[in-house]
DNA sequence: CGCTTGATTGATTTGAGTCAATCCCAGTGG
DNA sequence: CCACTGGGATTGACTCAAATCAATCAAGCG
């Protein structure tokens, strides 16, 4: 069912440079100053496109860098013996993953795309260098690494404390802000991933996952079309998450 | 009901070094050589202890460092407006908390003693600067990152996955792992923490807390007294969780 | 045009929550 | 030293949100 990959070496490909691509300011070279991106770039490899399902990286693979997604989606996962997926997280352009590799210099869990998906990758060895001479890079990393981890606990937030619709709500909102952040619409988008893995990632069954989207759409809050979402209410959708987002 | 709490001068504190630490190796400074562990140490800030119950900080407060429990233990957590708490994680001796300060140089969560707790502060700009200077602590820190992030992925999944009583078993198994870790007996310990902390962790009722304590008793599996735990069959304990365990 | 796979819908069950009433210490003060 | 008290812990009765089981339904594809 998971396809093969393998990465071609960086000459054989077309020229792509952080300082070309129009995701850098969400990724990883954001606030580095152009020689410093240069620098950066020149050890970056881009590996070609990947089908849907394939497998990017799976328990136990060596750790070799961040993964920064260029187009198409990711999800990480962990499974349990039984088969279920825990969806840890989905990750759009210009988002990075792969930390999980951190703490041993092993994968802990598998990333496998969503869609036809192109990414680079940012070799740990290389930007661990780069970091002695560039402190604005090391902040970038921390950054980074603390953004991973508050995302991993609003996360776990929701899975301990909310309802199935406040999960389903807070879930169409972040990933309607992520939208808009790349410079599309909030309120009118295509989910990247399936059913099953929405039902994953919010730790409920995927029949729970239909039935609160048809109730949604009769509320008149949004209009789903298989994968095609429109939000008709933000106002009521932000209401539902009102009482459980977290205080400050 | 928390009470208030300042730091003290380093100075006026009795010596205390990391050398010198029984925890050390559990630590941040495990890995590092004696000549960079002393440089380390010059930095760190040593507060008195405090009592029960104090908050140590809340969201927005600055991020100063990373925080290493030496005696007692932190819970660090995300409340709802409506005022429930998700615990993230408990922190026992020679563990570190404090990380979810890295995005924005603001605490994000709560971090609260459980009892009478003692810490230490590794101040992050020193961390930062001696980093430029010392791969290995660098690499160390990196580590522990990932660490971190593996043990929220992992709580991900117990909340995402695992039923009330193979929560409860996986949390005992995880407690029981890390009192080991510092040399105290796995099968016989007091808990830090009360049912409720226990129950915002595990994302359950205090209640299911209280009747799957019971109904492990009756299975001769623990035998539980307030907050002292003896674990009576660690092989039925095992075989709670083997099912909702990750693959690898 | 069947076939496969994912999504939806309905009927039923159940694990865990909620509500409410004790219970049991630990700490306080007479 | 012992009665009192308040907060955490336990227990029981009842409820309900979401899971499970079981049919369809719909769309994409060879």
């Amino acid at each position: 069912m998971q396809k093969n990959m393998n990465h071609i070496p960086l000459s054989k490909q077309l020229k792509i440079s952080c300082e070309s691509c129009s995701l850098s300011d969400l990724c990883l070279p954001r606030g580095l100053s152009l020689k410093e991106m240069e620098e950066l770039d020149d050890h970056i490899e881009r590996p070609r496109n990947f089908d849907q399902n394939c497998q990017i990286y799976q328990p136990g693979d060596k750790f070799i860098g961040f993964y920064a997604v260029r187009s198409g989606g990711v999800k990480t996962y962990l499974t349990k013996k039984t088969g279920e997926q825990q969806i840890l997280g989905f990750h759009l352009p210009g988002e990075v993953f792969g930390l999980d590799g951190l703490e041993n210099s092993k994968q802990r869990c598998y990333a496998t795309t969503l869609d036809n998906t192109s990414y680079c990758i940012l070799p740990y060895e290389k930007l661990d260098a780069l970091c002695e001479t560039m402190p604005e890079l090391r902040h970038q990393i921390c950054h980074l690494l603390g953004h991973e981890m508050n995302c991993d606990h609003s996360h776990l937030l929701l899975l301990g404390q909310q309802t199935a619709h406040e999960r389903l709500a807070t879930f169409l909102l972040s990933i309607s802000s992520r939208f808009k952040r790349r410079g599309f619409s909030a309120t009118s988008f295509m989910l990247p991933m399936s059913r099953h893995d929405i039902a994953g990632y919010l730790g409920i069954a995927v029949e729970t996952v239909s039935r609160l989207f048809k109730s949604f759409q009769e509320k008149d809050i949004v209009k789903i079309n298989r994968k095609q979402v429109d939000i008709l209410d933000m106002g009521k959708l932000n209401e539902m998450v009102a009482n459980c987002e977290e205080t400050d």
